[in-house]
DNA sequence: GCGTAACCGAGACGGTACGTCACGTCTTACT
DNA sequence: AGTAAGACGTGACGTACCGTCTCGGTTACGC
């Protein structure tokens, strides 16, 4: 159980948030196709082969970079309040936020390359994919079980492929935003798609 | 006013259809970031500069390709028979197809290019996502005109990116075929989502 | 007997005399183990790969550097004046000429990497070295065949040894010059030793 | 005035031992440019550090190993027995004995190295070339002094450059071995090169 | 029917990023 | 204070592709 003696000058902290940080605002400004490790390396003052000698390839790091975005966002992502519709929104909330802090770019970029590359595209369904849509799935489970919706007539698997779908779709084509105002939209359409006896319930939030 | 007189040698067309499949089947078979002019002039059986002379970039041999499928598959996008749950099912079948076509690859690969490169975007646009998306609303315009549908509670816009929507992130997150059945099942949705009194209307077309 | 088609873009002379003339001087200048196809082709105005797809190593640089300068001295190497004496000399001059175009520098370091490079070794052998050796022990040998010299005493071989062994060996020790002086002094001691009956003989070119 | 207080851990004899059999041995199996700090260090057992602690070069290193080859050889240079011949031979056998033991690859590295590195030159000088050329004049001077030779035909030094550029003539180009045979040879060449009256005399240890 | 102009293939050119290796320095824990 | 370990910033290595250029050779007009 003991931790395998540290030996040698540690790794520092300081690169490895660097080259981070530099990969992220690079992708940001020039595109995932124009990031370059040697590119990363410089904007973040850091040699080449410090960057080679943790992340195999620009992918890892971005993925890294991601990861620790997510971390930091904590755990709050299927919060049970009690209120189905509320739970959604917020789901939907900080999705998207997360989604605006990489501009997409670096999404987008990402999953262009996992296309071909099995690893990546695994590691992208277990850090970020799976995960938010799982939740998605529980909060949706949670209201079918007090009786609120239904999946009888849509089931929850494409009711959440409608949310991060479109979440994606405006990502990548760019013709609206992903805003708290599309969450809220997107609440009370899936609260009106997976309506037991029909959508006419759903005016119960519209109606104090 | 006239054209200009055409003098030389002419355009090989044995050369270009070359080039384009070629390219489509390195990108399928590689990867969109693994493909280059270089690989797609040799898989030709093309010089190097000929792909330089009409195509500045490899993005813009795809979009020709990708434009050539599309005029391929012709204009029958808008079918109008009259019937509009089946329009909506058949335009999603050959929008599907399309894509398919592509392993999805080349338009992923794209998109993530179009991120930051606005000319490309605006092409992407006004060749493949425009087009597609206008007729899906006209489609469903067609059925708010016929009193079937209802655009008051979910906007016509969000049931397009809902459907479109789910399409690309299969695509690019391969959890789930983007098929026939599909086509199916999101028809069926969109109706219950925009149906004007609620979704039990929707069941017409499962009683006999 | 036909050449190959010669198709695409021929090379480019200058390029290659560029590349040659600046990993001469550049050898000269900063010695060779300093020398760098980086350098060179940087010094020479010319892309790196350029070098690369003509020369595998520095050392096959250097080695073509060599053989043009051997080249342009041009066979001259076996006068056969009819005065064995003043053949040894010419020989000698202009051996030792050649090795100072070169400060010796790239020659020692060429022969320094042809310890563990047997094909370099080779090459060097029939470049230089061999044709050299070959060249004097000729021209000793017609001493011989005239009744001038000897090989009985001491073997025309372990002669070739003494002049370009000194020659050498003052190239890398750097205790005293290569020059003119160096080919009349050596000429006369090889004439000495060699003498048929002794050495009284060799005064016969120092009595006027 | 005494030496400075010893304080601390001292210097380890075991790891500067290891280092330097390490790079002779190296250098014999590997070449003299394949040479490497990192790989004397592993091949060592021994830390990075610990050798740039102590060597700033790689070249300071194999010159402490051949200082120590030197020392170990003793000083029985020029052992002056009466017999000048035979004291040109012992003289050459152990130079040449010294030579074989770094398979010349060292010293032709060391060598070549030296070309541009005045620094390396003078201790190259300082350590083997110097004492042993002029341990040669030394005793051909004996020899001078006795009436058996004469410098007036031929200086000696210019017959000390005969047999040392022999010896790296054939260490550099090893057309031919440097062993004992080639120290009979060379100093009976040199007793017929510097016989007072002409090589006759020479004859005198032919002759029984 | 023959020049001429634009096409075609090939491939060398000057560049740049790749991923690897060794450099020489530094920062640890241990002896 | 010396040692083994190993991360650090640096820079050359040899490779691949970039986009441009320069060849010889191949069509199809227009004089």
């Amino acid at each position: 159980m003991a931790e395998t003696a540290a030996r040698g000058r540690p790794r520092s902290e300081t690169a490895r948030r660097a080259v981070l940080d530099a990969a992220l605002r690079l992708c940001q400004r020039d595109g995932y196709q124009a990031l370059t490790i040697k590119g990363i390396a410089h904007a973040a003052g850091v040699g080449r082969q410090t960057v080679y000698r943790w992340w195999p390839t620009k992918e890892a790091v971005l993925l890294e970079a991601l990861r620790d975005l997510v971390h930091r966002q904590g755990a709050r992502l299927a919060p049970d309040t009690g209120d189905t519709l509320a739970d959604v929104r917020t789901l939907l909330d900080t999705t998207f936020r997360l989604a605006r802090e990489l501009t997409g770019h670096a999404l987008v970029g990402l999953m262009a390359q996992a296309q071909h590359d099995g690893q990546l595209s695994a590691r992208l369904q277990g850090t970020v994919i799976g995960p938010r849509r799982a939740a998605l799935r529980d909060v949706l489970a949670r209201g079918v079980r007090r009786g609120e919706l239904s999946d009888e007539e849509v089931p929850l698997d494409l009711a959440a492929d409608f949310a991060f779908g479109t979440m994606w779709y405006r990502l990548i084509s760019q013709h609206a935003p992903v805003d708290d105002d599309l969450a809220a939209r997107l609440s009370l359409a899936l609260w009106r798609l997976l309506s037991p006896g029909g959508p006419h319930q759903a005016e119960r939030c519209a109606a104090p």
